[in-house]
DNA sequence: TTTCTTGCAAATTTTTTGCAACTTA
DNA sequence: TAAGTTGCAAAAAATTTGCAAGAAA
């Protein structure tokens, strides 16, 4: 994703085009796979990001739905770009390996569901991953 | 659930029917929402349950399949009991306001899913939940 | 009695807050 | 310049580990 695209896209949002949004957006963009506050910083050591700002810039760049959470069931919580093709994972419980899927009937489900529920009023997000073993993994 | 259930639950999987585990499961049998660490801290005051035990109590009963975790986008873990019938959460991402569904057709969906991947073996679990608005707090 | 569990203290890890200095628009 | 952001230090919250004492099978 070019610079410009993701100047616009902080813009647009309300929000200052910060050197620290610029890299770790760029991060986001280059790498396709859900990351920690932790590997931003490894992965950004040259550009010294402090996790402090790491983690605000995950909360206000969730706010602004420029990034969403993803459940992997790991200690710390992490993130992916929102715009990305509609996808979902399939995640190793042996050894964290990750492979996406775009599959997703979710949409119509959602609806069906929230008719049938009683208290709920609006679906804004879902969240849908598999857990199994990779090939592998398996093999062993 | 009678005690004498958990207690076969916890013999079947090798492990020892303590106070601390029949108290912990006894609740989880009780109230139907998922709980964290402090959850049941809280509730089980009067029985003194140290807090590591409850996270030892979660680590050895998951791996058992006796607990099951439970994606809330909330900062602790959760679990739930596993032999529930199979059901999903909507989750209110204003009040954190929980309401249970059943319709899931993840099992087939899955399938496809495996299918199609090139990495993956098998799926033993999944994570559907949805999040959204109450109708409470969709009023404001 | 043997093995598994617990509690306590202490350590780690993850995430949040306060505040002054500094940028971006 | 005004509003929003960052880094640093420190705190808070969540979770894990080591070890000796205690309980279940």
């Amino acid at each position: 994703m070019k610079e410009e695209t993701i100047r616009k896209k902080l813009n647009k949002a309300g929000l200052k085009a910060t050197p620290a949004r610029l890299a770790i957006l760029a991060l986001f963009a280059k790498r396709h796979t859900p990351l920690s506050a932790d590997d931003i910083a490894i992965a950004l050591k040259k550009e010294k990001i402090d996790l402090v700002t790491i983690y605000r810039t995950f909360a206000s760049l969730e706010k602004a739905f420029i990034l969403k959470r993803v459940d992997l069931r790991r200690d710390a919580a992490y993130f992916e770009m929102a715009d990305n093709h509609h996808h979902h994972h399939l995640v190793c419980t042996e050894c964290g390996d990750i492979e996406d899927f775009e599959l997703c009937d979710i949409g119509n489900l959602s609806q069906k569901i929230l008719k049938k529920s009683s208290k709920f009023k609006a679906v804004s997000d879902h969240a849908f991953e598999l857990f199994g073993l990779c090939t592998s993994c398996a093999g062993k």
